[in-house]
Order: structure tokens, then C-alpha cells, then sequence
DNA sequence: ACAGTCGCCTAAACCGGTTTGCTAAACCGG
DNA sequence: CCGGTTTAGCAAACCGGTTTAGGCGACTGT
């Protein structure tokens, strides 16, 4: 008795028309509803016409879970990542990185669903998405989540993690582009260095091969290679932001450390470091260098102009799309790709020869 | 014949398990499985943890797509925009905004789905995207595809729309944080200003009342006020972006325009015209004073810290999914609600009193 | 005149769940 | 011991489309 709205065109609901409404009012089968919206050359041209013409007039638009259902794809593409999203989007290397996979989802045609814990489970919160396959950004290999993804029948493309061969990823060279960045340093004559380190994605462990550790070690070889050590009190790790840059490079003053460079893995955290820093009335890069990691569009702007390690954000997110869309498109034949892409060291402003009268600000230590 | 799977246990397929594989593996009814996942009660509580054993056993999970369609709601909402999301996301106020819009749908439990437009036609992407509700940024009133929305029974918000009584709305006080900006700017002696507007979100039309409108409005007033006028020749619009503010800044020095101060409609915008005037050798705010709008998270922190006008971003974006969500979740009975924030100018570093030498950087014109 | 082909369209099955009656057995008070 | 109420679980309808397997009349070739 709640479908009166079948029989009585007058008191119709506000609902939307179905499939069988068009049908009907056109006075032919569903199926040449379908056929005038999906296969047209299928139907008379005339008649496939009248049929656009009749939707045209109810407003009639194909349910777009209803689709989904029968054709098994939904045409969109998760973003998944451990983090709340309510603290990713104003990261700006979040923002770059959906850039490249926007980029490459509207070319092919694909929406973008963001996935993010659901009352702190990952899992739940895949469960509820409509996606034909997803791009993890931040989620170690060794994360229990992927491998139950997996088993759902999911695609997965792995970002920023170790690469398992079961899953595609893309990654690029964390070790070459620290050391780099540290080589350079060190052939300015800095020794005492400060390393700011990104905070795990996953609180609670320290993430064995984690980009923290990955970049960690390129700094350390890059020492290693003139005779020095990065003494592990002299490696913080806290969010990757300017706030948090700000509080660890000050955190790290107040505890007495001292030091002619600071080594940032984050863009983010080099600018809040140049802040601290010339809050404490240090000149950048005369008493301290700083060099980041990311290079962010802002990177060239603040002042002086950031030092940084550049890495493709938005070529990543693309070439996890491409990667990811190979498998979604042929269910699995094809078998997943692992793409590696090149980081290069950009000198800028924010860095320069060591200080002369270093021992005034640095060297304080034992 | 492709259906062997529902015979042959052993050549099972690939897929993913579906209810009646549980039912059958579990001796139960299709409905017994449905009920020992959605309302335990209903079973004896021994039936419903082995049925529920079974289910995990054979890694099933509910399909979310058949789910949505018997529930008849699909849990997302989608975020409209006019741009395409690759020009969206690097852009501080978009990411801020997602911000406040996650928030709120976090908490909520809904998931969210960007859109935007596909083929050139955000209704295509409307149609392809499964959600319940949807925030629309920056897309005028007026335009046309709002009605085609609405049409297609889907609730919407508009932000930073003229509103219509029609759908729910969130806005910002725009004439009066713009009139508050320059009635300050006006105060500290200046007369000849150069207006940064934002690129209307539609290229096509001037958009009567679209952002720039509104806040050019406030300027203008303020000036008013004291006696003064901004000449349309003084107004310049660009795309709000850090290259955007430093390209027109740039054009408008070469046009042969002088001014002792910028009012920028955008924090980016005004931040690349910074960078722009000292590239100039001009000094800020010596020379030239520079006020922005919406008081991004980078405001504080570039040098000079910038003044500018606050508006409440995330909560923008937390409130709108609010007013969505009470029309979306009584279906139609709630009257769409209208929510307006404040603003207010936060004076920081890089405005001053107009220079005494005026006449050498300014006042050229007539 | 007749079988074969083609063009146009349809009835019914299907996608993978949820929900709505209903039934049969167990329970219950008097 | 009997009618009435729970309890536990099932079959079938349903959500709103797409797709398969034909049906039917007109055309074609012989």
C-alpha cells in the first residue's frame, strides 16, 4: 500500500522516477529504456528519441547504485590513508599528491572517494566505500589492513611503503634524496646537524622501514661518507607541519641541543624550523642551514627560499592511479606494477657555508 | 554455465564470497546471514556466532553496493566543485575547508566522495556519483546544474552562494570583512590601492554576485566612507594562487599602476604579490602595505606575517555538512537551513601607515 | 511459397543484499 | 490440556537497474 505511486500518477511521491516509470509513460519494456540510454544503435533511432525524450520530461536519471550493481564497477577510485582526513587535507603534500591523482582519475574518467578511518577502523571504513580499487598513501606494507583488502578482491596500489610483490606501488628514492641532501651539508663543513623526522603514520610503532627510517638512513651513509655520525638525541620526530616543526626545533633548543644545520624531512617542518629559529634570533642561513624534503609549490616562496629535496608529489599520484587503473581495468590478468621515481637535491637560500664562530652556537655538547 | 561456483566448491572462483555462499556453507537462510549481521537479536545468540564464524572464515563481507541500494543511502556525501579537483587541492583555502567538511562527516560516519566535473560536465559526475547529500563550493546560485541537482531528489548546500531559500546555504559576512579591511587600510592614510580579485569560479560570466562581487562592494564602501573611490581600472582579477597574485602584481606595475597599498581577496593572492613588490625592491609595509583574505593556516608565518581578514574555514566546511546532514537524514522534512559566520580583520605585520615619500612610489597616474 | 535473416523489441533472470510476512515449535499461565 | 504469546528461522518480494535469450513480423533470395 506504499506504492500507490505505481497506479496513481496524480499523487505521485517526491521520489525520483524509476526506470519503470519512463517505461511505462513511453510504453514500451525496461529494457528499451536501458537500451535508449546504454546501447541506442540497438533500438529504432526514432524510438530511442521519443525514449530520451519522455526521461528527459519525468527527469528521470539511471540510479547510480543500481548501475554499480549490475556492471560490478563503481568507476571511482579510493584514497586511503591511516591519518584522519581531518588532519591530511591541509598538508601540503597531501594536497599535491590528490592533485596527480585527480589528474589522472578525471582523464580516465574516474570519481575520487577519500577513505579514511571510521571510527578508528580501517577496514569498516572500506567497507562502506563503492570503489573499484584504492590507492594507500602512508600505510606500511606490513600494515594487517592490506592484507585483508586484498581478500576482499580490492586492488591495491602502496604508496610510500615497502613494495610487496602481491600489490602495485610507487615509491620513490628516500635514501639517494636524503643523502644528497646530507652530502651537501656536510661539504658545507656542517657537523652538528638536527634531524627532524615525519612521526609514523600508525602511532604506536616505529615503523622498521618507514619513511622515517628509510631518509634516515641516506643521512647517516651521506655522514658516514666524511667520517661523522648523527648521534640518535639528535634525531626528533613529531607531526609533519609547521606547527610541529616549530615545537621539536624548539623543544630541541630548550634541551640544550645545538647545532649549524637542520636536516627536515618535511617541507612543512624545515619552515616551522626557519620560524623557530628566527624566533630565537638565529639568521637563516648564517647561524643555521636548513634544508627540507618535499619540495612544496611554497618551498621557493618563504624566505629565504627553502633548500629541499625534491620528489614528483604529483607524478606519484598519478603513476598510482595509472599503476592501480592497469589491474582494476583487466580484473587481475594484469599482474601489479612497481614503479620507482627519482628525487634530486635543490639548493636554494636556506642553506650556506658553516658559520666561522660556530662555537658560539653550536658545539656545545661534550 | 558460469555459474559453477554455487556447485563446485573446489573450482570456486576468484570473487569474493557472496551471502548465499555463507548461508549454504552455515546450513541457514539467506535472511539468517543478513540478521546475524545486522540485527543479532533476531537469532538464537549461538546461531548468529556461528554464522558470523563461518562468514569470517570465508572472508565475506557485505557488498556495499548491494547494501546501499536496499538501504536506500549510501553513508557519503560528495563535495561539489565547479574547478576541476587537479586545480582544487593544492589551494590552502580548499584544503582547510575539506578540513572542517571531514570533521564533521568523521563524526558523523559518513565517508566523502569529491566531485567534480567529468567530461566537462559536472552533471555527469553527479550522475555517476552515489551519495545522499552534497556541498557545493563556490558554484553560483544561478547555475543551472544546482536545479538539475535538486530535480534529481539529492539535498544540497551551497557555500559562498547567493542563497536561495530553496537549499541550505553557508556563507560569510564578505562586505563586511572586506569593508573592515579597507576602512583600516583607509585609516593608515592610504588612497591609492590596487584590488587583487578572484578569478570567478565560472569562466564565462562576471558572476553579478559571486565573491568578488561582494567583497569589491565592502571595499568600495569603506572608501566611500572617507571621501575616497577605487577605479575599476585599479581592480585586477586573477586565478587565487600564489603564481596568480605574483602574475598580476607584476602586470599591474608594468601597466604603469602605482599604489601604497594591495587589498587582496585571498591570502595566496597576496602572498604572491608580496613576493612580487620585494621583487621589486619594494619593502612591506615601507613602501607598500598588502592586506589578504581568509586567514590561512601560512598567514602567521610568512614574513611579514600577514594582515588579513579571518574567516572561519573549517568551520565553514564542519557547518555545512551539519545543515546537510538534518535535511538528508528526515528526508525532506527538515526546511533547509541558512547559516552565516562572521569575520573580522586580524592586523598583523604587513600593513603601516602610508610612507611620507609617497609621491615617488605612488600617485603617478593623473 | 518457404526457409533464412535481420531489425526491433520484450519477458525473465540476475546483480547481492535487506525486509516483510509467516510458520512451526517452544513456552506459559490457568 | 488448551488457547495465546514468544522465539527462531525461512521463502519470497523487493531495491532499480542491465543482460540474456528469444519472439515476431518484414524482408530476401530462390
Amino acid at each position: 500500500m506504499a506504492h500507490d505511486r505505481s497506479r496513481d500518477p496524480v499523487e505521485q511521491r517526491t521520489q525520483r522516477p524509476r526506470i519503470a516509470d519512463v517505461a511505462r509513460e513511453a510504453g514500451v519494456s525496461k529494457t528499451a529504456v536501458s537500451f535508449a540510454f546504454n546501447s541506442p544503435d540497438r533500438l529504432a533511432p526514432e524510438t530511442a528519441v521519443r525514449i530520451r525524450a519522455v526521461a528527459d520530461q519525468l527527469g528521470y536519471t539511471p540510479h547510480p547504485v543500481a548501475r554499480m550493481l549490475t556492471q560490478r564497477h563503481t568507476m571511482t577510485i579510493g584514497v586511503l590513508t591511516p591519518q584522519a582526513l581531518s588532519v591530511i587535507f591541509s598538508n601540503p603534500f597531501f594536497g599535491a599528491f590528490s592533485e596527480g591523482v585527480a589528474v589522472a582519475a578525471e582523464e580516465l574518467g574516474y570519481g575520487l572517494h577519500f577513505i579514511s578511518p571510521l571510527q578508528g577502523s580501517l577496514l569498516r571504513a572500506m567497507n562502506r566505500a563503492t570503489v573499484d580499487g584504492v590507492v594507500a598513501v602512508g600505510l606500511s606494507g606490513a600494515h594487517p589492513e592490506v592484507e585483508q583488502i586484498r581478500r576482499a578482491g580490492v586492488p591495491i596500489v602502496l604508496v610510500d611503503s615497502t613494495a610487496l610483490p602481491e600489490h602495485g606501488s610507487v615509491e620513490i628514492d628516500d635514501v639517494g634524496g636524503a643523502y644528497a641532501a646530507a652530502s651537501y651539508i656536510a661539504s658545507l663543513g656542517h657537523r652538528d646537524v638536527l634531524v627532524l623526522g615525519v612521526e609514523p603514520p600508525a602511532p604506536g610503532g616505529p615503523d622498521p622501514d618507514g619513511v622515517t627510517s628509510r631518509r634516515l638512513r641516506g643521512y647517516r651513509e651521506a655522514f658516514a661518507a666524511v667520517g661523522a655520525v648523527i648521534p640518535d638525541e639528535r634525531v626528533i620526530v613529531g607531526p609533519a607541519s609547521i606547527e610541529g616543526g616549530i615545537a621539536i626545533t624548539d623543544r630541541a633548543w630548550e634541551d640544550g641541543l645545538r647545532f649549524t644545520a637542520v636536516l627536515a624531512m618535511s617541507d612543512a617542518m624545515a619552515i616551522g624550523a626557519m620560524r623557530a629559529l628566527r624566533d630565537l634570533r638565529l639568521s637563516i642561513p648564517g647561524d643555521v642551514s636548513v634544508v627540507g624534503f618535499d619540495d612544496i609549490d611554497l618551498a621557493p616562496h618563504v624566505d629565504p627560499p627553502l633548500t629541499t629535496v625534491h620528489q614528483p608529489i604529483r607524478r606519484k599520484g598519478e603513476e598510482a592511479v595509472r599503476a592501480l587503473l592497469t589491474v582494476v581495468e583487466r580484473r587481475g590478468q594484469a599482474k601489479p606494477e612497481h614503479r620507482r621515481l627519482e628525487t634530486r637535491l635543490i639548493v636554494r637560500g636556506s642553506t650556506g657555508p658553516v658559520p666561522k664562530h660556530r662555537r658560539e652556537v653550536a658545539g656545545k655538547q661534550d
